[in-house]
DNA sequence: CTGAGGTGATAAACCGGTATAGCTCCTGCA
DNA sequence: TGCAGGAGCTATACCGGTTTATCACCTCAG
């Protein structure tokens, strides 16, 4: 028997397609003599739920979606999504729920994603990144009455449930660490300003100046990519008082930055200091190697996985989860500045 | 009306759920008239096929499965996956094909992903990636009778679809490059030794070896990791009759191998030529920016998509194409020997 | 002895499409 | 005029599950 449905373990335990749905669900209806020996017949012909099936009559696909809007050329480097990716699978395969990936564009496209699959009853669920200030896809998908999870930021006014790291702190920790080993001129090369994350650690910058004595602490902000943050780079240590320590909002953009410095003939950590605020392969692989912020990206998305699944089941339920705090990994590029 | 089914276009439009059904599918059976009729009433009512009931009736799924087996420490960096996955994408959007993604720790856990699916009808085929030398993936999926497209690889005998790059063009267009600049100590930093694409690569490097009249060529194998990448690099050039050029089969160990060189005072491209067998963004950042090899990944992605969609459409179809050769980049970490 | 209530099961409807058998006209050709 | 054949459509079965209405049977209280 090639693939076996519930009809053939009926047969063959003499009982109806109801009752084989009902032990196979583990749901009241039949004598757990019944079940047990319905469920070893199922095992020994290797049964297994044909998903339509499921999903049409159950409507519930056993399946969320993720979208990235980014531009495929700017996406590989970062071992975010990766780990993220990783993580998110691993929170769902725990409950045998499969996950959709789409890359697209742009945001309009996004929300067509999402329009489409919840026609389609595509999937249970969605997870959101990349949040930007004024969100139109938290509208979108309120619209659409479809499940979702904001990872990085808030929903909106308690409607979207999220999971969220404290970027405002973990700015800080960088700053007063650069603040404490002396340095009080400070740059920070900032992500696509309309990013809510960029926007959080622009102002923890900005509030935690005068607190620590900053002569300067101007916050640039850029696309992310690595040519916006050389250029940036460029500029800041053109000036006449070109700051002795300077924040990346990417490990990208820091690795690009140091670049810039070496061939400018500034020394790192001599005569600068560098922070990237997200670590991967790529701060340790540089000479010297950066300092940087540590987050668990795997954990975070296991951790949205489980919320996602969590408002899947119960849509009332608008959890806000706060995460591990990220946390400072000093390697090479950070000293006290020269004088 | 919330979601509308083809019960409703056919109230609506006083035809039978089958008219509407023939008029949605561009089937004949119903007159112009008619399906222009119906085709104007589902676009009104905004109507999409559910996924889940067309799938139980017509037995295709419309989503296809790529299972990813490495750690996911390894993934993050090298941008060829989010390349390629970018490229499958637009493949199969183009033909409303969704894409699910699994990422498994070791390849017995991938094949049980391929069991499952298959069971579980949640899938209409299967990307193969990473092909290794007696791979048993091959014959798992034929026994499941799932379509399937390997990719850079030949599918054993013939039995399955795929799309590969010549990779011994590619390695001998390197070696000869490295050759005609002067180069006759080469070696080559390869990656897992039961990978088809290493061992090919390995054997060109051999074969080429004495018509370009190299003293010697040796192939190191390592596990693709930044760390083997550092610590082979190491022992080649504590070497007494060093190389003066160094092949490395992934982008991240030539980066890992720059890093050594810079730390032993070998200088690039003075002392030694590096060259990259992959191109990425991080080949660009560094200082001096890598000579690589560039492969159109997208292209890849989507010309494996293509034949998929055909080996789904017809299983004994066996496609075997040859996508488009990769370019050598030559940037500045290669050089003529010096002296 | 009767009726209420619970248990363990069945039969049938249902989810939203697709596929097919069959029916009704209409046309064209002998 | 009669009939074959095709166009256009309907009715219905079907895919493989879940869910609901119903029923037989047993137990126990009144």
């Amino acid at each position: 028997m090639a693939r076996p449905t519930i009809a053939d373990i009926a047969d063959k335990a003499g009982v109806s397609k109801g009752a084989v749905s009902f032990a196979l669900n583990g749901r009241p209806g039949v004598s757990d003599a019944t079940r047990a020996r319905i469920l070893q017949i199922a095992e020994q012909m290797s049964w297994r739920p044909h998903s339509a099936a499921r999903a049409l009559g159950a409507s519930r696909v056993d399946s969320v979606g993720l979208v990235i809007a980014r531009p495929a050329r700017t996406l590989g480097v970062e071992p975010f999504f990766a780990h993220l990716l990783s993580g998110l699978q691993s929170g769902l395969s725990a409950h045998s729920i499969s996950l959709q990936l789409l890359i697209v564009e742009n945001t309009e496209a996004e929300i067509e994603v999402y329009k489409r699959w919840a026609s389609e009853h595509r999937v249970d669920g969605v997870i959101l990144v990349d949040l930007t200030v004024r969100d139109p896809r938290i509208d979108a998908l309120r619209a659409l009455e479809l499940p979702a999870v904001v990872i990085g930021g808030r929903g909106g006014k308690g409607a979207l449930a999220s999971v969220w790291a404290d970027d405002r702190d973990a700015m800080l920790s960088i700053v007063d660490y650069l603040a404490a080993l002396g340095h009080r001129r400070i740059a920070h090369v900032a992500g696509t300003p309309n990013f809510q994350h960029t926007q959080r650690r622009i102002r923890a910058v900005r509030d935690a100046a005068p607190r620590l004595g900053l002569i300067d602490a101007p916050s640039l902000t850029t696309d992310f990519s690595d040519a916006e943050g050389a250029a940036t780079t460029r500029k800041l240590l053109s000036q006449a008082d070109r700051p002795t320590a300077i924040v990346y909002d990417s490990d990208v953009m820091a690795v690009a930055g140091l670049g810039v410095a070496m061939e400018m003939g500034v020394s790192v950590p001599g005569d600068l200091s560098i922070v990237a605020f997200d670590d991967s392969i790529l701060t340790q692989l540089m000479h010297p190697a950066l300092t940087a912020l540590s987050r668990d990206t795997f954990e975070f998305g296991r951790q949205a996985a489980e919320v996602l699944l969590e408002v899947i089941a119960d849509p009332t339920n608008v959890v806000n989860l706060r995460t591990a705090d990220p946390v400072l990994t000093v390697r090479e590029s950070t000293a006290p500045p020269s004088s």
